[in-house]
DNA sequence: AGCTGTGAAAGAATTCACAGCC
DNA sequence: GGCTGTGAATTCTTTCACAGCT
């Protein structure tokens, strides 16, 4: 299997773009959907429709992988899967680990879709002498001494942070040193790392703003209108709000 | 965002680019972090740098807000806090529900960055009876029941579901019909809603496969590529029998 | 001198629309 | 007829680089 395998035409370089990276799981997973109702094959279309996505784009994305489907019929599911599994690197197995095992920690390492696809949760490590050794998932927790060892015994390249910002870098940083090289944070932080060590964070407050600005546009429609331009007389001495209303802080 | 064909140009907003919306909420906590340490003034510069930006991108995307710095000395750390929460929508009161309160929910309803800025938990619900009344992060579980009741009389326009993937799509279609307006969806599910509503979603999976792919390009431009893959010698003039003839593989 | 604000250029991502194959 | 694959057009985002204010 060496030689004369690549599956896909070298004439579109590697380069697949991060956009459609981004969208491959979600067009897996709808495959698998359909994988498991044994529906044979499937158009652009109605794949698209399932993975929320338009049709155009996914034909887009596909093309970067490879020609894998079949004009006038659709795309094989199951074959789909397969590419698509393999493209994502989910056709090996990920040991990852997850570092600090509070209410997040936990209900992460319960979250059933963690060791579904690829990936296997290889230890759960938490600071607190307390917590060693008592049982979560099914798996007893370990000690933050412990997880140079650890990351390394396990050959762990992917690890996920669920604790407080304040321990994030710090943990961060060890994971790194001991050879981690993918990160999932979930803390509230900005990590920095090194080259070559990728970082994806997960954060509720950021995507709740985000929601929050979009509702607020909603809801101020025509009542909005008059803020029209930045502050009247911007070079205005310090902070005299729109409004006259200086602004303290932030409502806790 | 969404499913759909939203043609609305989520860009619409007042002008704002979507991708400068998704990044105020992490200027804002960095400046938060500095008006904590009583910092008055803060460059472009250093603020990227909190912010984990470069300095063009963020003088561009505050000039979307306004003119709210003074050259030559950078920007005034409480004003532009000011200026970004309103912009954002956090000078006024979200209540929010959770819906789904396993694991996750409960994790989501401990977490303290929810409540912080501007958002607050307005009802805990769950389908189980056993839960009801059940006490999670100091307020009782209500059931599904109540669901319309507690939307209205709260209102509230933004929940969020962490229920499984099965009842996902359900618990979003009568969120949508009580009136909630803004989603943001921790099932591994695409949900459909109406024209006017915004999803968000958080998905651990995805996220990890989205690692597994960059690692699994780290590891090997020339190891790793294919292990006892069960796929035949595919390429690009694939069978396509109309008989059952696939890889039939992907376990995953 | 220092630093913001912003046009203009460059680069990505999305969408269109249709040629090409089944 | 139906559907994929893809150049071309379009739209969105990032980066450059410098004019202009303090």
């Amino acid at each position: 299997m060496a030689t004369g395998r690549t599956h896909r035409p070298a004439t579109r370089s590697r380069g697949i773009p991060e956009a459609t990276v981004a969208r491959l799981p979600l067009y897996l997973r709808a495959l698998t959907a359909l994988s498991e109702r044994s529906v044979p094959t499937v158009s652009s279309e109605e794949l698209a429709a399932a993975a929320g996505v338009n049709s155009a784009k996914l034909r887009k994305d596909f093309s970067y992988l490879g020609s894998y489907g079949t004009r006038g019929v659709g795309y094989d599911v199951e074959y789909l899967v397969y590419q698509i599994s393999r493209e994502l690197g989910l056709t090996q197995d990920w040991p990852v680990v997850i570092v600090g095992i509070g209410n997040l920690g936990a209900a992460l390492a319960n979250y059933g879709g963690f060791a579904s696809r690829g990936f296997r949760v290889a230890a759960l490590i938490d600071a607190d002498p307390a917590m060693a050794g008592k049982p979560v998932a099914g798996m007893p927790v370990q000690h933050t001494d412990d997880l140079e060892r650890i990351i390394s015994d396990n050959g762990v390249s992917i690890g996920v942070i669920a604790t407080p910002a304040g321990a994030a870098q710090q943990v961060c940083d060890r994971l790194v040193a001991a050879g981690v090289t993918s990160i999932l944070n979930f803390a509230p932080t900005v990590l920095s790392v090194p080259d070559g060590v990728d970082v994806r964070k997960v954060d509720l407050s950021i995507e709740l703003q985000i929601l929050a600005f979009h509702e607020q546009r909603k809801a101020g429609e025509d009542a909005a209108t008059d803020d029209g331009a930045p502050a009247p007389a911007v070079a205005k001495d310090h902070r005299k709000g729109p409004d006259g209303d200086v602004p303290a802080v932030m409502p806790a």
